[in-house]
DNA sequence: CTTCAATCGGGTACGCTGTACCCAGTAATA
DNA sequence: TATTACTGGGTACAGCGTACCCGATTGAAG
């Protein structure tokens, strides 16, 4: 039932962590810390992976060995440890491709299918309620790094910024019907079969009403079977398609 | 903290309010009912609106002047009463336009644009981990009318519910982002402008830092000045422009 | 008319959550 | 060595959804 939200904590303090310096501290008085904020963002992405995005701050500190309140020496709140995860997993890993070496609509389905792997190894992700973007060190990279898919083009700075957000949002908004699941340890397939056994009673006795006429034109088994990917896809390359004409009139001569 | 999932809870219970029947119930010894389920579903819709998608129970039961325990008389929990509620917002007013009257794309628009001033209005519906699609008559009946937009053409079954849901998926995709916000009376604008405000200073000395070459050649400010609304207008209308070729070549002669 | 049984509203209580607060122990500094 | 800042961690509290129970109410049966 519960459910975290993000962006809403208070934002300096995510702020200051997301940006936090590095360095070497300064020494001080006072007992070595056991932990290190790095230490806690993983475990709780590991906890996330496993409990779903309903995560307790107790299992989080089980699985650091710790008691229930140590954490808090690290991070302030739920909310800031939730926007410290979402930044983490934005980092780009050594296998991140260049996307420099391939053209505009290559970069950007590479983008679309990353994110969405992405959500499929933590479902948790679509169930955070992002109230604004967390702009950590992490997340600006993942930004950057699309933006070189535009590279050689003079499409205006702001469609640019237009075009990146509906792919990103295209994804998300269709991972959100399609990857969501009830406990981490759960296949899609399964809860979907279940849903739509339990679902085909009550929907042929209101297509058999004959209320809804265009539904009943769909006569056909296939026209439901559709997996997410395929719906992801189909969005992403129909708005790459109308993205196209575009790209091509503001090629850079040379 | 707490958000409410959906399709989550057990699907009989739900379907069978969701399709139950309106017809005179044969009297029964016992009381007679204070309220209905209509009565308890749009209180819980005042108050989500009124508090957010962490609305408590006990706010549904003073809203309708009763005891806490009251309600689950009406409805078996929680995330039941978010399966109606969500159905119920997917009614279709009397307002809903013709679709017969307008071509495929005005049609789609017109739906697209429907879909986000509902989220305008009932935020709250963003902050929903709707698991699986919960199909009430009222849902049905909006799907149906979408389907209308595709009238005269010969798209096949499948690509038609691809079309569809790629089009709900961008709007609420965007209407995420966008749209969230701490609580129901707070003005997005006002969210958006502290949280740009507390960002500014990190962001600067990250673009500074040359780390992200990328972004930092985004020199103009209004590449960011993006509404919402203008997101979801963008992202919608690429994908209708990558989707209007098809639709020309499978319009159905006569 | 009386009796029965089903159903009503609503109070109490439980387990769970995030986390405020407090305290004893530790280690660098004066 | 005394001071001081900081540590891990236990206890406790308010809030949540809701299981359970009880007395009151009302239609149906004898």
């Amino acid at each position: 039932m519960a459910t975290p939200q993000t962006g809403a904590g208070d934002p300096k303090r995510s702020l200051e962590l997301l940006w936090r310096e590095f360095g070497p501290q300064h020494s001080k008085p006072g007992p070595k810390p056991k932990l290190t904020v790095d230490r806690v963002v993983e475990a709780a992405i590991r906890v996330a992976d496993r409990e779903g995005s309903c995560f307790g701050m107790r299992s989080v500190a089980a699985e650091l060995d710790v008691g229930a309140m140590t954490i808090y020496r690290y991070v302030p709140g739920k909310r800031e440890l939730i926007d410290l995860m979402v930044d983490r997993l934005s980092k780009l890993g050594p296998d991140a491709p260049d996307l420099d070496r391939f053209d505009w609509r290559e970069g950007l389905e590479m983008v679309a299918e990353g994110t969405w792997q992405a959500y499929g190894d933590h479902p948790w992700l679509l169930e955070i309620n992002q109230r604004r973007p967390v702009l950590g060190p992490d997340s600006l990279e993942g930004y950057d790094f699309v933006l070189a898919a535009f590279e050689g083009h003079d499409l205006p700075d702001k469609e640019i910024n237009l075009a990146v957000t509906a792919v990103m949002n295209i994804v998300t908004g269709t991972a959100r019907q399609y990857l969501i699941r009830d406990s981490a340890d759960e296949e899609p397939a399964t809860a979907e079969d279940e849903w739509w056994h339990a679902q085909a009673p009550y929907l042929e006795r209101a297509v058999e009403s004959g209320r809804y006429k265009n539904i009943a034109r769909f006569t056909s088994e296939e026209a439901w079977d559709i997996t997410g990917h395929e719906a992801m896809r189909y969005a992403v390359d129909r708005f790459l398609d109308g993205l196209a004409p575009r790209m091509e009139a503001s090629r850079r001569a040379g």
